[in-house]
DNA sequence: CCTACCGATCGGTAGG
DNA sequence: CCTACCGATCGGTAGG
């Protein structure tokens, strides 16, 4: 991987939460690398090629901080609350390209996009229900739909992932502390 | 206001859904309405105007839906999931405006952003925060942060504003009684 | 003079 | 990786 690889994902990353897919442009990205438009095209076969090897290269990120807080131990509502404060203690840049992943996957192709999604939920989404079934079948959760309380989980969380809400901060820690209680209280096994 | 006009706003939201803000042409707009791109530009300065029209009566609707719950009585819980219950049985077109809302929102210009973001708060954001409080104040949910309250309650239902989990038709009842199980639990006064 | 458009084209920029 | 370009399309506006 080449060090002016890397750079056009850098730059392109940060524009790309600026300014969206479409907003934002080859040559845009070139000026600010300091390149030629030559010179992406030289690295990524097309727009839609450098926006996937960002979001990506974000989804290894998020997989990270996930098998990290598994790892950690501890019981599937310690678990839970680990990942919140984990998630949102996150810088807003990181923050804003989880809510990218979603909203950009409508703008690629259908391969493309096939490409993501399968990424998408190996990395992310089966992570996460993959806790809260384990918590569910210790008794720790009530048992319901897995996939509901995976989206609830995470829909909990999108609000902090738009830059109206974060201010270019992390959210309080006591913020987490909130979703986490109400989301554990009314996921607690009755 | 002419029928043409209507006609315009009908249309672009139908294209501002599948394609975003800026996937989105003048041109594209003018050929599916049938009229010239010059008839846009007629009844709307720029397209930035034309893209707040169809937020802001949306927000209309919204609003008209909230107003409607409250309206409609019983306590602040049997409200919450009465929300619940009509946002999500909107067709899918109605919930992916809402995402748009916010989504949009960040590629406005400065002064529109601003008159947006008033109407948004006013229509919307303001009035589940009342009604958050209201019950708070009653002693029928729990007593915390009414922002992170109201946050909470529409992030839980964001995901099912995606046209991924919606396939085009709203999410099963029981998807509704389930997130208001959820919150409403976790928000149970203690 | 008006409202409600039209066909054609402006200067710039898109991805390649 | 660059300079020099392309076909097409962008948002916006001219005169009538």
């Amino acid at each position: 991987m080449s060090d002016l690889r890397q750079q056009i994902l850098v730059t392109a990353k940060i524009l790309l939460i600026k300014h969206g897919y479409h907003g934002l442009s080859m040559r845009q990205i070139a000026e600010a690398v300091g390149v030629s438009k030559a010179a992406l095209y030289y690295h990524f076969k097309d727009k839609e090629e450098l926006l996937l090897a960002i979001l990506v290269a974000y989804l290894d990120e998020i997989e990270a901080v996930i098998d990290q807080v598994r790892a950690e131990g501890g019981d599937s509502r310690q678990q839970v609350l680990l990942l919140i404060e984990n998630v949102l203690s996150q810088p807003a840049e990181k923050r804003a390209l989880i809510r990218l992943s979603s909203q950009e996957m409508a703008q690629l192709s259908v391969p493309a996009r096939a490409t993501f999604d399968r990424a998408y939920h190996e990395k992310f989404i089966d992570k996460i229900r993959g806790l809260l079934r384990a918590g569910m079948d210790q008794g720790e959760l009530r048992s319901m739909d897995p996939d509901v309380a995976t989206w609830t989980l995470l829909g909990m969380m999108y609000p902090y992932f738009y830059p109206a809400h974060t201010a270019d901060v992390p959210p309080p820690a006591d913020v987490a502390e909130q979703l986490a209680s109400i989301y554990l209280d009314g996921m607690a096994s009755r």
